[in-house]
DNA sequence: TATATTTATTTGGTTAACCAAATTTTATAT
DNA sequence: ATATAAAATTTGGTTAACCAAATAAATATA
């Protein structure tokens, strides 16, 4: 009846790898503690652990590292959570800004046959409903090369693709002015002065902070 | 972080609901530790839980019993395993009698809305891939009246339509003798020595043991 | 360099679910 | 009614994940 005990280290799977892989900072245990809003004693005791397992690895200065087995463990997760998320959206009507906390619960299930099935289910989507990529079922999952819409060409049609940030309340803000990933636009003007973008979408024209244009990535 | 407390208690509630309906017989603390494959000592101090959470109430002689709160609760949990059994023989091309552990994993899948929608995308079904009925959102599952193959009359059309017994092995069996849910028949012969049945099935004659028969439910 | 701050670690807890073995209670059979 | 068997309960554990508070070690700052 043991079927779920992986949770927790699932979860620090996916964590580390996240944080791994957003800044090239090093993660330390402050640094993974915070990011899994738990106790640094907890962690040090669970990385323990998965240092016998060899999950991760903790070098001389502490830092804490994936092990390639860990990495690999960690894109599993991250496949199953992007590929319930395109579930969550394209079949149950989801809205993209809902998904998350569904797809952190189904990404738990234990079964590599399932998620082929449901890979294919899907018709083997590229990426999320966010735009990030889904890894293959090797953990292989292909780097999109974007830039932020603040770098981007002026009088160009660019697609946005992707976004540097998947909080809640840019997803929810991004809803409310209309805008979502696939759709295209042209950057009429860049305002010097506080580097806000106007841009021109679905033929209307619309100003974005820089907030908010730095963290729309569009196809390089 | 803590979202995958329930499981034990969903299997409890489970279990008591589905011992309870089998035979009408009492479902004391042996009865109900047999049948988790737990030990004794720890489903006494579950139950206490449970009785203490208004879902289960011993009564004077022992006999557990669910509760109305409780038995709501269980059917809710009946409800998402059959939605999650016909999800995967429809939509992912499992077969019948290989989805059982894993839509076991999917009925703890926390989420009433994320249930009515699986509902609707899955054209609201009303029995499972064995043939169970699929209680509705509030808990309401209708009785599916049937009769054992062995108490149908001869020489009329019948269908089968669900099973008296879900073990693996006779599934199993079933797959292999080529019979399954929904499949007409004709019974030609009764025989009156080992109650075993004769009867036409896609054209050919199949004769079935009396224990074989007697878990084939067919429509009255 | 000495002090302050941050980070890591240890120590001594907790809760939920589990178990085995001993004991008590209840039921059954003679 | 008593021996026996079965069921319920108690007792004293375990493990996985968590925490707070104390201490130690490392790093930064004055």
């Amino acid at each position: 009846m043991q079927h779920f005990i992986h949770h927790s280290e699932e979860n620090y799977l996916k964590t580390l790898f996240k944080l791994e892989n957003k800044q090239d900072k090093k993660v330390n245990n402050v640094a993974l503690s915070k990011a899994l809003d738990l106790n640094p004693a907890t962690v040090l005791e669970m990385v323990r652990k998965m240092n016998d397992r060899k999950l991760v690895e903790v070098l001389g200065d502490k830092t804490i590292r994936l092990t390639e087995k860990g990495k690999k463990k960690a894109l599993q997760i991250i496949r199953r959570h992007r590929l319930w998320e395109v579930f969550l959206v394209e079949k149950l009507d989801y809205k993209w800004n809902e998904v998350h906390d569904l797809a952190e619960q189904l990404e738990h299930i234990e079964s590599d046959d399932l998620v082929k099935r449901l890979e294919l289910f899907l018709g083997s989507p590229s990426v999320d409903p966010h735009g990030d990529p889904i890894p293959d079922e090797h953990g292989k999952m292909k780097k999109i090369k974007t830039q932020a819409l603040t770098e981007a060409p002026l009088k160009k049609k660019i697609t946005i693709v992707a976004l540097g940030n998947s909080s809640d309340e840019f997803l929810k803000y991004l809803d409310k002015i209309g805008l979502a990933i696939g759709d295209t636009l042209v950057i009429s003007d860049l305002e010097d002065f506080d580097k806000s973008v106007t841009v021109l979408h679905k033929k209307k024209p619309l100003t974005l902070s820089k907030e908010v244009a730095s963290s729309l990535l569009v196809a390089v």
